[in-house]
RNA sequence: GGCGGGGUAGCUCAGUUGGUUAGAGCAGCGGAAUCAUAAUCCGCGUGUCGGGGGUUCAAAUCCCUCCCCCGCUACCA
């Protein structure tokens, strides 16, 4: 029998479908998912989450300007939701919508366990609502615009005063066990840089939180008071334990899953995953998430993507553009996770080309045409190992120990720049040996050159699976590896590929991406 | 205003227990090779390490000060 696997529950955070999927939604997916196929190569049992949060008066508005019903306008976005994290080949176990019903019992529950903890009272709210941030501000973070609208000063979206009844979540009362929580959890925010903000805003002093409203009807109704609609954040955040199981806290899938180990999110929501959400975990006597970590924004050629400059990039064209592994790996390696990123043709064309097609790509090519031309397509035994041999090979052997160090702290780019340096040592390795010299006067060595890089191919192969599943699994098929030694235990250095097998005829994994301008 | 991060080669960045001629990748230039997706390999950088001052035998690396960029946060009129 195997040993247990250790689960290993991983979220994004739940797109808003107010609007198409755009780069930014498709960027935590894919890093998301690199990490959730990561661990599920390395042994883990996985639960890889993704979802939309449908709730809300931003959904309700926009539907409205189109007029549609909130409902209608659901489901048009959605899908395209769904669809955009198939063709970006995420390996998500669940997909949640909060619409569904199993959500609505989730919410109400956690609901009812804050309210039952004595941290929800009923009070009159007065103050300004931003629709667009979906959320509230004092007069003082607010002002006038040239056109007299009052508007948010951090985020200049418009805000409306708000004077109603709603029910008050006691965020105040948990200042000090926030603060506790990431004295005791250093890492609970990655970066670092991220954890601090969020430490010197609690120190700061904590208001408590309007979490009701009566003034539209998209979302999940109050328990018992079903005139109030639940702010949508407390009904977004708990979509993260609806799907662990949540409000059944004794079955097998909520006990082995939560808390999860890591919540992936942009910048912009480190306050409602670090602060709000520990704390209405914390109310509801639930455990709180191992980890959060905080991604950064892409940029267009340095802009920021807006609707306004047009330069808003559909995820579904650049992946009929450049193709689905080629983004992917654009995207983790190019920008250092964490930090904000640019992206421009030119950046992708150069990764695609330099990195995939001339350095692996053309690598696996000139070996294998070698395999397939000297050898009659069989691996050959290598015969005693050189120091360069070994050389190469040691570096090969150490490539899943850096990656996994690297992991341990999300540094998805240094992953693949680690492989990447093996990589090139390949090429030098490579040219250096010049196998191609030894046909007729040495094919013993020349076998043994083949059979090393073939050995290194297999293992770059094995570990770019989280980043490119399906160019890494055409890899692997040329080097005739079975389905059951492609994860990360077969790296191990007494499972070396197989001498002997019959490779299949080597065909290019990795085109270069030639501009259709300069095709003619 | 406060806190935090940053300002190093054309571009993206690495580089602190201070110590040989400050590094990598990409781009550029020159050469080699020709097995391979004209891919690969080798060679080539006099950079005010944001400015100024200081400590030291020695500072990108420590101290002071100033400038600029980014994030979070507070506040004033």
């Amino acid at each position: 029998m195997p040993a247990e696997k250790t689960p290993y529950f991983i979220t994004t955070a739940i797109s808003y479908p107010n609007g198409p999927p755009h780069i930014g939604h498709a960027y935590e997916a894919i890093a998301t998912d690199a990490i959730a196929r990561f661990r599920r190569l390395d042994g883990c049992d996985v639960f890889f989450l993704t979802g939309t949060d449908e709730h809300g008066q931003k959904m309700q508005q926009t539907a409205a300007r189109e007029g549609l019903t909130a409902r209608a306008l659901r489901d048009r976005n959605v899908p395209l939701f769904e669809a955009m994290v198939e063709r970006l080949e995420c390996s998500n176990d669940d997909f949640i919508h909060t619409t569904e019903e199993r959500h609505h019992r989730a919410s109400k529950a956690i609901w009812e366990r804050m309210a039952a903890a004595g941290d929800i009272y009923p009070d009159k709210y007065a103050g300004w609502y931003s629709v667009r941030d979906e959320a509230y501000y004092a007069e003082d973070e607010t002002h006038l615009n040239e056109q007299g609208a009052r508007i948010a000063s951090k985020t200049g979206t418009p805000v409306d005063w708000v004077e109603e009844e709603s029910y008050f979540f006691r965020l105040s009362a948990y200042q000090q066990k926030l603060l506790d929580l990431y004295a005791q959890v250093p890492d609970f925010v990655l970066p670092r840089e991220r954890l601090n903000e969020v430490v010197s805003f609690v120190r700061g002093g904590l208001q408590d939180l309007s979490i009701s409203r009566t003034t539209f009807d998209w979302g999940v109704p109050v328990p018992r008071d079903p005139k109030h609609i639940m702010y949508v954040w407390v009904d977004a955040l708990t979509n993260y334990i609806t799907a662990a199981g949540f409000p059944d806290i004794d079955g097998g899938k909520f006990k082995r899953f939560w808390p999860a180990d890591l919540h992936v999110i942009g910048k912009d929501i480190v306050r409602f995953h670090a602060v709000y959400w520990p704390a209405f975990l914390m109310s509801a006597g639930l455990a709180v998430p191992k980890q959060i970590f905080s991604h950064g924004f892409l940029f267009n050629r340095g802009e920021k993507m807006s609707k306004s400059v047009g330069n808003v990039v559909d995820p579904f064209a650049l992946v009929d553009t450049y193709g689905v592994d080629q983004f992917r790996y654009f995207l983790l390696r190019e920008v250092p996770f964490g930090q904000d990123g640019n992206y421009s043709h030119e950046a992708i064309v150069n990764r695609i080309n330099a990195d995939l097609a001339n350095d692996l790509g053309n690598l696996a090519q000139r070996s294998l045409s070698m395999v397939a031309k000297a050898f009659g397509g069989v691996l050959p035994k290598p015969d005693v190992f050189t120091t360069s041999d070994r050389a190469i090979l040691a570096a090969a052997d150490s490539m899943a120990q850096t990656a996994r160090e690297h992991m341990k702290t999300l540094q998805l780019h240094q992953v693949l720049n680690g492989i990447w340096t093996v990589v090139a040592e390949a090429n030098r390795y490579f040219a250096g040996e010049a196998p191609w010299a030894l046909a007729k006067t040495d094919p013993q060595r020349q076998g043994t050159i083949l059979y090393v890089t073939a050995e290194v191919l297999r293992q770059v192969s094995i570990l770019i699976q989280p980043f490119m599943p399906a160019s890494a699994a055409r890899m692997l098929d040329l080097l005739a590896i079975p389905a059951e030694e492609r994860d990360f235990d077969a790296l191990k250095t007494d499972r070396r590929i197989a001498p002997g097998r019959a490779l299949p005829s080597p065909k290019p994994v990795f085109p270069r991406f030639v501009d259709e301008e300069a095709k003619t």
